[in-house]
DNA sequence: GCCAACGTTGGC
DNA sequence: GCCAACGTTGGC
């Protein structure tokens, strides 16, 4: 079981939007970096992420799940392009500021931190944990 | 809005 | 295959 971050932009596509989607999957196209979508080949049905605010924000403000694992992006002219579906699960109690995040000396080797501009990243089980609680999610992702 | 960092493209 | 030019991302 494996953990992840999703980063979107609020005011192109936020958490508020993803919610809006209700019980309906989004598919999380228009990634075009191979890095990212090497991370969504990885993912495996019923995983879950963080889903963060860049640009504005600057925030994990909540959980969602895969529920498609990889296919071809829909949007992409190009076969190389590829995404997973995603749904929302639940906000997070606590919004998660960068910040916060930068002044945790355990979470210096996060992506988020070391990486800022990869849009789809990997989350470790501790990494998850701890972002949980400071999150207000003490039983982790339930 | 600026700019540094990074990824991608394309000429050689 | 190298690397300069260019475009994009995202924190500040």
């Amino acid at each position: 079981m494996a953990y992840w971050l999703f980063k979107s932009e609020p005011d192109t596509f936020g958490w508020a939007d993803l919610v809006a989607r209700g019980a309906q999957v989004e598919e999380w196209n228009g990634v075009r970096n191979y890095q990212a979508r090497n991370n969504m080949r990885q993912m495996q049905l019923g995983e879950r992420g963080f889903f963060y605010h860049s640009r504005m924000g600057l925030e994990i403000v909540g959980v969602v799940e895969v529920c498609a694992e990889c296919h071809p992006d829909s949007t992409a002219d190009d076969l190389r392009w590829e995404c997973v579906d995603l749904r929302a699960v639940q906000p997070m109690p606590r919004a998660v500021p960068l910040a916060e995040i930068k002044a945790q000396p355990e979470l210096a080797n996060m992506a988020l931190v070391r990486s800022p501009r990869l849009s789809v990243q990997p989350v470790s089980a501790e990494e998850w944990a701890m972002l949980c609680r400071m999150g207000g999610l003490p039983r982790g992702d339930l």
